[in-house]
DNA sequence: CTAGAATCGGAGTGCTCGCTCCGTTTCGAG
DNA sequence: CTCGAAACGGAGCGAGCACTCCGATTCTAG
């Protein structure tokens, strides 16, 4: 959980307050998005301002430290698939995944973005761990002839980041989503000819 | 360029300053973002706030008349493509060039979802038009077999405003774009077997 | 239990921004 | 040219927000 990385730990109250502020600025951004002020947060988390901006100096860093938490959960279920039976079914599996929590989670494109470009420092180590294990997945996928050969991390991770975006600001039909998404899939699966 | 709705026309200099004030908001929005101030936008007009507000009265109805401004375009442009040889080559073209304006122009995407779903009034005929251009590119490019035929404007409106999305925010590498847009054009061009 | 340190709470501060208001300037009909 | 109407400009208002500061509270080592 990044307990800071001070000298001494965190006292257990404190702790606790921090944990509680996190899980709340995720639901309120993921409510009333990010513009949501400091304040909402600090109240859907039953503390203060000033609670908030102990542990978090900067809204920024609040968001952020939210951006960290999702991305290493997606590490995680990234690294969770790599070694699954049909390395095909993974990778499509894992990439629905994405835009099926994209399409509830405001500004989640958002973290998916930084991730994608490393923009932060205090990002990018989780990022570069969820692109580790998106590699993983899109390497075995090819080798197993289940997604064409002529295209790499960087195109893969612009179409993530592409699709979720879609699937936040489509909130009305799934349906929709879901035949964009195969297209996409498609796209993929496609003989690299022509 | 819609003079207002009202009775008289508009002096020759607010007539003028209409058009400074659009065509600076549009460039400065491009340049700094949406949340550009609307001081900003009456500088690089040359006006004062006074009289952006006069022909806007509110910044919302500024963005929206920036947008708008932009679909016609667009929906110009696929109006012209509707009777090309090609039909294929027509629509992906079309394609093309929107995720190209896109890639420039900030808050672009923004303009492509509202004309999807047609929230605001003012921009729903001008999301009309171009809907209905692109509906008749998308048929004839599924008549001619250039595009698979099990989907619909829905769907290549969400393609569109994801790649448009992607490449808004893609700043950098040009190449990785292209080769992500090139997975989706195979995957609009695929089989409707699987 | 107790003292001192760590943490908390939230009123207050300064700043930005959208928008208004009205004295001044410019246009154009007659 | 004249003069009333239209348009302009920008200081100022109010609201909202990120962030600070410090007295009150809570934890924990000993």
């Amino acid at each position: 959980m990044t307990p800071p990385r001070d000298g001494r730990p965190l006292r257990a109250d404190a702790l606790r307050n921090r944990a509680k502020v996190l899980e709340a600025a995720g639901a309120v951004f993921d409510a009333r998005g990010t513009t949501a002020s400091t304040e909402e947060v600090a109240r859907a988390a039953g503390v203060g301002i000033g609670t908030v901006f102990r542990h978090f100096p900067t809204k920024e860093a609040l968001l952020e430290a939210v951006y960290v938490a999702r991305l290493r959960k997606l590490a995680d279920e990234a690294e969770g698939l790599a070694s699954a039976d049909d390395p095909g079914e993974a990778f499509f599996a894992f990439f629905t995944r994405v835009v099926g929590h994209a399409a509830t989670k405001n500004a989640f494109s958002a973290a998916l973005m930084e991730a994608g470009v490393d923009v932060r420092e205090s990002t990018a180590e989780t990022g570069q761990g969820l692109k580790r294990a998106l590699a993983t997945l899109l390497t075995r996928a090819q080798e197993s002839a289940a997604v064409r050969r002529d295209i790499g991390l960087p195109e893969v991770m612009t179409l993530l980041v592409g699709a979720s975006q879609v699937a936040e600001h489509v909130g009305g039909d799934g349906g929709v989503r879901d035949r964009a998404l195969a297209v996409v899939f498609d796209g993929l699966r496609a003989a690299p000819d022509r």
